[in-house]
RNA sequence: GGGCCGGUAGCUCAGCAGGUAGAGCAUGUGACUUUUAAUCACAGGGUCGCGGGUUCGAAUCCCGCCCGGCUCACCA
C-alpha cells in the first residue's frame, strides 16, 4: 500500500499566509471587499497595451507581481494571461486613505484600477490610477519573480503557478489549443463529421491495451473506460456516415513514462470508400497545414532537433527499411546468421525467437528510432497487425502505415477489414477461447454491411510535441497522471 | 522493476572529511513622488522528504520507505 487515498490534507500554515489574513483584515476593516465583484475591463492588458494613447482614460485588472514602493508613489506591474502592464499610484493623486490602503495589498492579489495612460520618462506605457478596488486576495506567495518555478513536481501539480511564473507554458498551451482548433476546422472543411461515442463500454475494444474497470450500479455490471473508439466508429460507417472523425480521451491502464500518460488525446478519421492511400494524402496535408498555421512554417521539433515537415514525405516499405539497416542479403539470411547479424548491431536476442522477431526488434530498435523526418513505413508483416487488409499482391504484408517522426509513431493508418466472417475469427482468436470477450454486437454490425474505408489514429499529444519541441508529454497535457504523495 | 541523480526558508539555490542551519529574491519595520531584478538601514523566518540506526553529537555517515528527473528493461 503505498499510494495514499486518504482525503488531501488541509493546507498547510506558515507566517506569510498569516500575515496575508491579517492584511485581509486590515483591507476589510477599510471597506474594501477582500473578494470582489465583477470589474468592467476596458480591454486585457495585452489589448491596453496595444491600444496604448497618451491620456485615454481605462480601466485595467490583474494580479499584482511586482511592487516598487517609493514612499508617497509606488510602481506596481500587473499581469495577465496575456501580457502584462505598470501602474503608477501617487498619493495626492489617490487621496490618502486608498493610498494608505495600499500598504495591506500584497504581490499575488487581483485588483482592478482605473486611470489615465502616460509615459514615464524610461518610455515605459503606465496606467496612473485615480483609484484602486480589490479584486481577489492571494494568501500564498507567488514563486520568485526573477528565477521563476523551476521545480518539476512543484510545476506539474500545481499546474497554475507554472501558467503564473512561465510565460513559456503558457504560450505552449495557446498553442496546443491552437492545434486542436485548427485539426478541427481542416477536417470539418472537408467533410468530415465530428461525432462522440461512448467512453464507458461493456467491453474495452479497439486495441490491446489493459482498461480502467469500473461499476454501473444500475445494470449491475462491470464498464470500462474505453481504450479506443474505433469500433464505435466502425458502427457509423455502417450506418452510412461515410465521413466521421473523433478527438478525444482514450484511457490505458499501463505505465506512465516521457511519452505515456493513462489518459491521452486520440484523433480518429475514418473515410468510407477510402483506404491506407487516401489516409496517407489526408494525414501529410493535415499536419503541413497545421504546422504552417501554428508555426508559421514546416520547421518543427526542438531548436537542437530541427524536424524537416516539407513534403511530399518518404514512404518506404518495412522489408525494404529492415534491409538498409541489417543488410541487402537480410531476406535470405538462415535462423542462425541473422540471429548473428543482429547481435552484432549491438542487439540482445535470446536464442529462442524466429527470424520474424528479430525483424521486428531491429526495426522497433534500430530503425523506428532513426527516422528523424517523416517517413510512412508501409508493407508491415501481417501478424503484428491482425485488423487490417492484406496487401493484395502480397498477403504476408497488411496495407497499412506507420507514420514515424522524430522516432516516434505519430499516426497509424490501416485500410480497414470490412469482412465480418475474418473479422470474427480474427476476434475470437484475441480472445482466446473467452466469448464474453468477443463484441458481438460490433460484430453484428459489420454483417449488415461495411463500406470499405481507410481509418486512421493519431496521437494528439504526441502531434503537440512533435509542434511545441516538447520533449516529455507531462509537458503538454495541463495536468499529467502523478502519483500519490505520501509521508 | 534495475541503475544514476535529486528533495534544505514561500521561490531559486549554497552547505555534506559529523560540531548549535546560510545567501539572493520574497516577508516585517523605517526612509524615499518617474521606478522597472528600484535603492538604503535594521529585523523575523526551517520537522534540512519520512522513519530507523551509528555517534557525546547527524542536513552531512549507514539501512528502509515516499516523491520527482534521467536512463535501461517490460507492456502495448
Amino acid at each position: 500500500m503505498h499510494n495514499d487515498h486518504s482525503a488531501p490534507a488541509a493546507p498547510s500554515d506558515n507566517e506569510y499566509r498569516q500575515q496575508r489574513i491579517a492584511n485581509l483584515r486590515e483591507l476589510e476593516q477599510r471597506g474594501y471587499r477582500g473578494f470582489g465583484a465583477a470589474f468592467e475591463r476596458t480591454g486585457s492588458l495585452a489589448e491596453l497595451r496595444a491600444g496604448f494613447a497618451e491620456g485615454r482614460l481605462v480601466r485595467a485588472a490583474g494580479r499584482v507581481v511586482a511592487r516598487r514602493d517609493m514612499g508617497k508613489s509606488a510602481f506596481l506591474h500587473l499581469h495577465d494571461a496575456g501580457g502584462r502592464m505598470q501602474v503608477y499610484l501617487q498619493k495626492n493623486v489617490l487621496g490618502d486613505a486608498a493610498y494608505e490602503a495600499f500598504r495591506f495589498v500584497d504581490l499575488g492579489d487581483h485588483i482592478g484600477v482605473e486611470g489615465e495612460c502616460f509615459t514615464t520618462r524610461t518610455g515605459e506605457p503606465t496606467i496612473r490610477a485615480k483609484n484602486w478596488t480589490l479584486l481577489g486576495k492571494a494568501l500564498r506567495n507567488l514563486p520568485e519573480k526573477w528565477h521563476g518555478l523551476h521545480d518539476v513536481e512543484t510545476r506539474y501539480r500545481q499546474r497554475y503557478l507554472d501558467l503564473i511564473a512561465n510565460a513559456e507554458v503558457c504560450a505552449l498551451f495557446r498553442k496546443r489549443t491552437q492545434i486542436i482548433r485548427e485539426i478541427r476546422d481542416f477536417l470539418a472543411a472537408r467533410g468530415f463529421q465530428e461525432v462522440e461515442t461512448p467512453m464507458m463500454q461493456p467491453l474495452a475494444g479497439g486495441a490491446a491495451a489493459r482498461p480502467f474497470e469500473t461499476f454501473y450500479n444500475a445494470l449491475n455490471a462491470p464498464m470500462y473506460l474505453r481504450i479506443a473508439p474505433e469500433l464505435y466508429l466502425k458502427r457509423l460507417l455502417v450506418g452510412g456516415f461515410d465521413r466521421v472523425f473523433e478527438l478525444n480521451r482514450n484511457f490505458r491502464n499501463e505505465g506512465l513514462d516521457r511519452s505515456h500518460n493513462p489518459e491521452f488525446t486520440m484523433l480518429e478519421i475514418y473515410e468510407a470508400f477510402g483506404d491506407v492511400r487516401t489516409m496517407k494524402a489526408l494525414i501529410e496535408t493535415l499536419i503541413v497545414h497545421v504546422a504552417r498555421k501554428v508555426n508559421g512554417g514546416l520547421t518543427a521539433g526542438s531548436p537542437e532537433r530541427p524536424i524537416d515537415l516539407t513534403p511530399p514525405w518518404r514512404e518506404a516499405a518495412y522489408a525494404e527499411l529492415i534491409r538498409e539497416t541489417a543488410g541487402a542479403d537480410w531476406d535470405a539470411l538462415a535462423l542462425a546468421p541473422a540471429r548473428e547479424r543482429a547481435r552484432s548491431l549491438g542487439l540482445d536476442i535470446p536464442a529462442e525467437w524466429d527470424k520474424a522477431a528479430i525483424t521486428h526488434e531491429i526495426y522497433e530498435k534500430l530503425v523506428e528510432k532513426s527516422l528523424r523526418h517523416p517517413t510512412f513505413v508501409t508493407r508491415l508483416p501481417a501478424h503484428l497487425i491482425p485488423l487490417a487488409k492484406a496487401c493484395e499482391d502480397d498477403p504476408s504484408v497488411v496495407d497499412v502505415f506507420e507514420l514515424v517522426i522524430d522516432g516516434r509513431e505519430i499516426a497509424p493508418a490501416y485500410s480497414e477489414l470490412n469482412d465480418p466472417l475474418e473479422q470474427r475469427r480474427r476476434l475470437e482468436a484475441q480472445a482466446g477461447g473467452d466469448p464474453a470477450k468477443v463484441d458481438e454486437d460490433f460484430l453484428l454490425a459489420l454483417e449488415h454491411g461495411m463500406p470499405p474505408a481507410g481509418g486512421m489514429g493519431v496521437g494528439i499529444d504526441r502531434l503537440v510535441m512533435l509542434l511545441t519541441g516538447a520533449e516529455s508529454i507531462r509537458d503538454v497535457i495541463l495536468f499529467p497522471q502523478m502519483k500519490g504523495k505520501a509521508g
